[in-house]
DNA sequence: AAAAATGTTTAGATTAGACTAAATTTTTAA
DNA sequence: TTAAAAATTTAGTCTAATCTAAACATTTTT
C-alpha cells in the first residue's frame, strides 16, 4: 500500500516516461512534482527499495512491471473521476484536474469498479486520453498533431497535448473539443498558421495551438 | 485549510460532543480516532492556536463557531458521499463508512455542492442521519429508541445508534432497514426481548437490538 | 481527608517527506 | 581532452504527526 507522496511520484515518472525515451531524470520529475532535486533523489531510493523502480545512482529511474501496475491503477482512477466530473457533475475540462488529483488517491477496488460500470465503462477521458479496465489494458489509437493533417483531409478532434486550463479554455471559446471534425483549409506558408473548418465554423489558428491539438484522421 | 488529522480530530470532537453535554475529554478522543491521548493533548494544542477549539489543562475542549462549521464540512461531505454510493454505485449501507472516510476529504466546494444537486438534495443519509446543506443546517427530527416505543404503537426505522458492520448486517437479514414500518406486538417481561411487526413478517428480537434502532412514531 | 486509581500532560524519540548547502558526477563546450 | 556548466547526490535540518515513559492533576474510594 501506497502513500499519497509515493503514488504522486510514480504517476509522474509514469507520464514522463511516456513522452521520452529510456530512463527518467531526476530534474524532469522535481519539475513535474514542483519538488527540488534532492527530494526526489530521497524518493527514488525509496520506491527503488519497494520494487517500484529500477534506480541507479546519477542515471534516473525506470518504472518495474509492479510500478507500472501502481501507476496505471492511479491513471484509471484519475480518468475515471475526470469523466464522471464532466458527464455528471457539470465541470467543464479545464476545472476536472486539480479535483481529480485528490480522487485518484482514494483507495477502493469496489468504489473503482463501480464507478467505471456507472459511467458505462468508457474508453476515454473528457481529455481524449485513454482509460485503463480493470486489467489496466488501455486502447490507445493512432493519433497525429494537427500540424501533420494533409491539407484537406479531414479528422476528428480525439485530444489535446496542453492541458493546461488557459489553453482549453481558449479551444472552448473557438468551440473546438473532443469529436469535433477538422480540416485544414490552407497552410499560410509565412508564419505557418492554419484555416481550418471546425464544425460548421471557418477560423484561423496559429501553429502552436495547431500543434497541441491531436486529430484522427 | 486543514491537514487530513486536523479534520479526522475536528470530527471526532464533533462526534463525541453531540452524544454527551459538556467539554470533550482526551480519552474519549483517543478512542475515537484510535491514538494515544499524549497525542490528543497535542493536537488539542494544535487546534486551540487555529482557535478552532477551546481548550484547557486537564479539562477538555469544546468547538468554537468555527470548529463546528469546520466539522460540518466534513460530516456534510461523509454523508453525501454514503449516500451517493449507496444510490448509484450499489454499496450497501454497511460498506459506506471506510470509503466516505476517505472522499470527506477531497476539497473542493464545487464538487460538494454539485453532488448534492445530482443527488437532489437529500436529507438524509443512508444510516438515517441528517445531512448539513450549504448553509450547514441541517433537521434533526425527533426520533425515539424502539425500547421507547409503546406497545402496539406504530412506528419507522428512521436510523440506527450502533453503526457497525455487524450491526447493519443482521437488520439486514432481517429486513430491517431505513423506512420499515415497526411495531411493538409484546413486552417480554422476563428478558426484555420484543416480538414486533417489522413490515410484512413477526420477530423476536433481543433488548439490545431494540435500543438501537431509532424510530419516528 | 488521605490513598489509590484514573486521566492528562510533558519530555524526548521516531518517521516520512521536504528543504538548503555543499560535494560529487556527468555532460557539454572550448 | 580539459575546463566549465549542468545535473545529481549527500549531509544535515525542519515540521507534522505519532509514540513511550515518566510526571503531574483530578477523581474516586476507603
Amino acid at each position: 500500500m501506497q502513500t499519497l507522496s509515493t503514488e504522486d511520484y510514480l504517476k509522474a515518472i509514469y507520464h514522463v516516461s511516456q513522452s521520452s525515451s529510456g530512463a527518467v531524470a531526476t530534474t524532469s520529475i522535481a519539475k513535474q512534482i514542483g519538488a527540488k532535486p534532492s527530494s526526489v533523489t530521497d524518493m527514488f531510493k525509496k520506491l527503488s527499495d519497494q520494487n517500484l523502480v529500477k534506480y541507479q545512482k546519477y542515471q534516473g529511474v525506470s518504472l518495474t512491471n509492479e510500478g507500472v501496475k501502481t501507476a496505471l491503477r492511479i491513471v484509471r482512477k484519475h480518468r475515471l473521476w475526470e469523466s464522471f466530473l464532466v458527464s455528471h457533475l457539470n465541470f467543464n475540462w479545464d476545472e476536472v484536474h486539480q479535483v481529480a488529483e485528490q480522487l485518484e488517491h482514494i483507495q477502493s477496488e469496489k468504489l473503482t469498479n463501480e464507478l467505471e460500470r456507472f459511467l458505462d465503462y468508457p474508453t476515454h477521458d473528457p481529455h481524449g486520453d485513454p482509460i485503463p479496465n480493470r486489467a489496466l489494458f488501455m486502447k490507445t489509437y493512432s493519433k497525429i498533431l494537427l500540424t501533420e493533417l494533409p491539407v484537406n483531409k479531414v479528422g476528428v478532434c480525439i485530444g489535446v497535448k496542453d492541458n493546461s486550463s488557459g489553453f482549453l479554455r481558449y479551444l472552448d471559446r473557438r468551440q473546438i473539443g473532443i469529436g469535433t471534425t477538422l480540416q485544414v483549409l490552407h497552410r499560410e506558408d509565412f508564419d505557418d498558421s492554419l484555416h481550418i473548418q471546425a464544425g460548421k465554423s471557418t477560423l484561423m489558428i496559429t501553429k502552436k495551438t495547431a500543434e497541441n491539438i491531436y486529430v484522427k484522421p
